[in-house]
DNA sequence: TGCTAATAACTGACCGGTCAGTTATTAAGA
DNA sequence: TCTTAATAACTGACCGGTCAGTTATTAGCA
């Protein structure tokens, strides 16, 4: 009797982050209802047995795939936002660039449609998510708003709605991409959107004395 | 033996279109997946075998309900801005309140959310809907814009992601309603947004000569 | 160093519940 | 009486979660 290549190996350190990278390519891919617990484990390199030993339900397990890879990077933008000494235009030219730099890459794109997908059906995932990192996110944004209009930078106006015209059309183009792309539309160019946003920015949130001048 | 009332009438003209308006509910509450047809049925009043005496599939009723539900809005909409006489600020000062309202009452939103939400795991929606609403909007607002940079009054750049820098705040606000305020977090005043993102769009957007003067 | 007992990481067949779609049957209506 | 709209019971595939059994690995002992 040959011994061969063993059949499995003991790794349980390895485990559960092997299977939240996995969960998070499956999640993004498919959405949490129709991600399989049988596919995450395939492509984990395990069996479905496995999943259970390292978290409780499929709703744990996508907790996991939040905090390990979704957290970081607005944890980076939060730091970068939060610390900035320059004028209100000053950080528009670089937030909006870096927003548009993140979505291209992090895996909050596909995380964060499957949020608006399932929010619905599953409101403890919407719940999380919000309290996580939406409301964290709009809040700073607002704040920062907020103190700009007090230095006479920003035009008079509700923040948070303000907060919600800087960083929709990168959302949009999220969506687009997730959505429309894949059945044949043209993408958008997402630095291009960045550009020109940053410009229609300058001009429509701005003050006169602020805006027109670079 | 009482014969009582009849346990059911045969009313084979009006069932297509009642089955339709109880699956948009469903739909728009639920998404596509996760709808079930003995609700369709149950809130229609009828029986789920019922359903498939006129309609082939689930996704057969899917397209019953875009077509009696989001076309006629979107064809209102699409007839308003094609015939518009006035300048382009003339015609922003219209179509983004007018746009706001729709939002508010049509079916349009839910739907439009259900898409983006089941888009991936059911491509033929997503191409369907693209094909048909999406992609002539787009277009149509695409071909307003260059129209008025042609005479002047829009800043130059991408007319396409004009377009999207002026809808995405809708989008944004209806998914932040269907996704979030149903977890707790506060709603966007649709109105003020609409009159608000006039403002900056009339600062950004349109050119000096005709952006300032209003 | 080699052999064996003990441990626990891991597997995969299985279960119960759900739901789109089917069909045998009934009864409304002409 | 006959046609067919409508029902209600049914089927079969699917999937999250379970658990009895298997095997890699380690510890104990000579």
């Amino acid at each position: 009797m040959q011994p061969g290549p063993p059949k499995f190996q003991r790794r349980k350190e390895d485990r559960p982050g092997e299977i939240a990278l996995a969960a998070l390519a499956v999640f993004s891919e498919k959405g949490f209802a129709a991600a399989k617990l049988d596919e995450i484990a395939r492509r984990a390199g395990v069996s479905k047995g496995a999943l259970y030993l390292y978290y409780e339900t499929k709703e744990d397990i996508f907790h996991a795939v939040v905090k390990t890879a979704v957290a970081p990077d607005v944890a980076v933008l939060r730091a970068r936002l939060e610390g900035f000494p320059g004028s209100f235009e000053e950080l528009l030219a670089i937030f909006l660039p870096a927003l548009a730099g993140i979505l291209s890459v992090s895996p909050v794109a596909g995380i964060g449609k499957m949020v608006i997908s399932e929010g619905r059906n599953f409101p403890e995932l919407a719940r999380y998510w919000h309290d996580e990192l939406v409301a964290p996110m709009i809040g700073l944004v607002s704040g920062l708003i907020a103190r700009a209009q007090e230095r006479g930078e920003v035009r008079l106006g509700d923040p948070r709605l303000f907060a919600v015209q800087l960083v929709s059309p990168f959302l949009m183009a999220l969506l687009w991409r997730e959505t429309f792309v894949p059945v044949g539309a043209e993408p958008l160019g997402l630095s291009t959107l960045a550009a020109q946003h940053l410009a229609v920015m300058k001009g429509g949130l701005l003050t006169p004395a602020n805006g027109s001048g670079s």
